[in-house]
RNA sequence: GGAGGAGUGGCAGAGCGGUUGAAUGCACUGGUCUUGAAAACCAGCAUACCUUUACGGGUAUCGGGGGUUCGAAUCCCUCCUCCUCCGCCA
């Protein structure tokens, strides 16, 4: 959520740089500003009321103690008066605060300068393509989805039968595949700075408002209505909240925290090719990494963690490419995204496998999340996350890249974590 | 799940209807003293919003929400959290 301040004090610039994502309503944003000024002025009047009943309450109360009953009397009248007049500007303010808020959560986060133009992921920018080999396939080679088949790696059908369609079994080695996968995600992250943490898979709704899946995403998430409990998304949502309402200091940065967790998602996606297998799922494995940095190192923080997630890709051996996502594909609430992409061979097909933004102050703003400078001022932190890496489409990628006619083999680096070679 | 008790500033801990945004101690910051440090002493030290060029002023906040009252940290209702005991349980 932009703050209201920042909105008036940069009317043109937000609604230039907004038109990059198709965003063009000035109306929203001018309402936004008269909202604003409105709650001002309301907020004044109601504070002075409250300032006369105040004082008027204290002499009153001097005033029964010298036994001046009359007078007293009186100003009652008067503080009874001004009670009615204050309970309809608060009724009014607070029609006006929950238009404004509304009027806020509509309007998405302003994309950094680099971000182009465009409308769907055909407008994405190619930041850096892949310019190595890609995989040599056997001439009998099948897609991830027969591979798990053939040599028991996950099971689609049983999933369905214990739960529904998106729930995957994984079994034998491709459960120990998956295990191992995690631990050296978790492992190389702690190797870049990054504290681990174990949180919760379920959420309240302030959580869940603080990273902005509430209001609006909700049908995104599963939704516990008994406890009214919601299970996460991402590992994004309970890891960033560790900090929301916090003031840090500037020497507490950078944070840097990362997290392996399951994520549910509903989104009841289109069947079909594209989302065979394990390329889309409403429950999946995923290491996230987060930052929470000063703003002016944001942006250095953010190439930093490209650096770390390109580097899991070079150490599994996947071909990848880094795409600067265009304006008409960027998530609500991000000012920059980079995606990666790995090249799945036998599908033929570029996989998303994470997703690194910086959010600058759209989320710390919701969050209540700020830092004190070196003259006691208060700010914004910026916030960021990326998936290293989101597991499914690991290893489907890994499994139609490294087919042979013996079997899968198995990546170096990940060998020391399933103690063995190839899944046959 | 049952029965009790408690939630006050960064921490500890007073206050239990009227200049109490809140005593006191610790912590923290600045100063005096000191060759330096410690100690001692003096001063400052919550958050949010509104207002002001500035100094400053106003309002709200004593777990959250609602109520009683001219006036609530203090009384009432409700929700949440924590502690103790009992039950259940990986």
């Amino acid at each position: 959520m932009l703050q209201a301040n920042f909105i008036k004090e940069n009317r043109e610039k937000v609604l230039e740089r907004l038109t990059v994502r198709n965003f063009k309503d000035a109306h929203l944003i001018d309402e936004i500003i008269i909202l604003d000024q409105k709650r001002k002025d309301i907020q004044a009047d109601s504070d002075n009321i409250q300032a006369s009943i105040n004082s008027s309450s204290k002499e009153i109360g001097n005033l029964f103690k010298q036994g001046k009953k009359e007078e007293a009397e009186e100003k009652r009248t008067n503080v009874a008066n001004w009670k009615i007049e204050l309970k309809e500007l608060q009724e009014e303010a607070d029609l006006v605060k929950s238009k404004l808020e509304d009027a806020l959560l509509a309007v998405p986060n302003v994309p950094h300068p680099s971000v182009p133009a465009g409308n769907t992921d055909e407008d994405n920018e190619v930041f850096k393509a892949w310019e190595g080999d890609f995989p040599k396939l056997p001439e009998r080679h099948f897609p991830h989805w027969e591979l798990a088949e053939k040599y028991g790696i996950f099971d689609l059908k049983l999933g369905v039968k214990l739960t529904g369609a998106g729930f995957p079994v994984y079994r034998g080695k491709g459960a120990k595949l998956q295990r191992a996968l995690i631990a050296f995600f978790l492992d190389e992250a702690e190797k870049a700075g990054y504290e681990e943490f174990i949180p919760p898979l379920l959420v309240n709704e302030e959580s869940a408002r603080g990273t902005g899946q509430l209001p609006d995403k909700e049908g995104q998430m599963y939704h516990a209505t008994v406890d009214d409990l919601y299970l996460i998304p991402t590992a994004e949502v309970p890891i960033t909240n560790l900090y929301r309402d916090a003031i840090l200091n500037e020497k507490d940065f950078p944070i840097k925290m990362t997290g392996y967790t399951p994520c549910f998602r509903r989104e009841a996606g289109s069947y079909g090719a594209h989302v065979r297998g394990l390329n889309r799922l409403h429950q999946f494995d995923k290491v996230e990494i987060v930052r929470i940095e000063h703003p002016e190192q944001s942006y250095a923080a953010l190439d930093d963690m490209l650096e770390h997630v390109a580097g899991l890709l070079d150490k599994l051996g996947l071909p990848y490419r880094i795409l600067r996502l265009c304006g008409g594909d960027l998530g609500f609430t991000s000012a920059l995204t980079f995606d990666f992409e790995v090249f799945s061979a036998a599908q033929e097909r570029w996989l998303e496998v994470s997703s690194v933004s910086n959010f600058e102050t759209f989320q710390s703003n919701r969050l209540k999340l700020r830092y004190r400078d070196a003259n006691n001022k208060k700010h914004l932190v910026h916030t960021l996350n990326g998936s290293a890496l989101a597991l499914p489409r690991i290893l489907a990628a890994l499994l139609e890249n490294n087919q042979t006619e013996n079997g899968i083999l198995v990546p170096e680096v990940l060998r020391p974590y399933t103690r063995f070679d190839i899944i046959d």
